[in-house]
DNA sequence: CGTTCGATGCACT
DNA sequence: GTGCATCGAACGT
């Protein structure tokens, strides 16, 4: 029996709390090649115009549209020109806040990700095959045609399986410029899946001409 | 080990 | 024209 995608309610909640509790929930993304999943083992959340962080911080633009819309639904956006990132919108409508999922452990269609992570080269590490913001979505088959979507539906949706996932912590953001004071990323505890780039003790870089 | 840097596309100013 | 919520190869130590 396969449990059904978690509704529109348990998004719309505090953001903090919708991050925490995906921790062990399982991001399905159904296509023509096939069914791939993975347990949530590390996220995000970016909350308000508030967050320097979040994309929100603007203002309502043409991109960031998503995140005032109805919570339960993908915001899904292209990074770095080569990255599709997928968030959980969270809170209420007109409240702009998400969850990013940043890693998986893999479950279901392994085969199928680790073709679409194949460079060619050697086959992908079962820890790394999902591990990363834009490694899990190119694995998944997530891009810019899920934005939007309602993840209460499918074919890209979240569910419960019961899983007992660990302990998860609190910590800093990774990889962003700015309110990379608030504590706001949740991570299993030494989950292998889980991308660690330790924080450099001068992490200023200075883009020369 | 450690740090640096190129690839790449699009929204925003 | 600029700047990313990144990744991994290519360096240096």
């Amino acid at each position: 029996m396969t449990p059904d995608p978690i509704t529109k309610s348990f998004y719309a909640r505090p953001t903090l709390t919708v991050a925490a509790e995906l921790i062990g929930k399982v991001l399905v993304h159904e296509t023509r090649a096939g069914i791939a999943a993975g347990m949530i083992v590390e996220v995000e959340a970016y909350i308000g115009e508030d967050d320097p962080a979040c994309h929100a911080a603007p203002g309502p633009t043409k991109r960031n549209a998503p995140l005032y819309g109805p919570p339960g639904h993908a915001y899904v956006y292209l990074n770095y020109g080569i990255h599709n990132l997928v968030n959980a919108v969270t809170e209420a409508e007109g409240s702009p806040a998400a969850v990013l999922i940043r890693a998986l452990e893999p479950l279901d269609g392994i085969e199928l990700m680790q073709r679409r992570r194949s460079r060619g080269n050697g086959p992908v590490d079962l820890a790394g095959l999902c591990r990363g913001p834009g490694n899990l979505t190119q694995a998944l088959g997530i891009t810019l045609k899920q934005n939007r979507s309602d993840l209460s539906r499918g074919p890209l949706w979240i569910e419960d399986r019961g899983l007992s996932p660990g302990t998860a912590s609190w910590s800093r953001r990774i990889g962003i410029r700015v309110g990379v004071e608030r504590p706001w990323r949740c991570a299993l505890v030494g989950h292998p899946a889980v991308s660690g780039r330790p924080p450099s003790p001068f992490g200023l870089r200075r883009a020369g001409k």
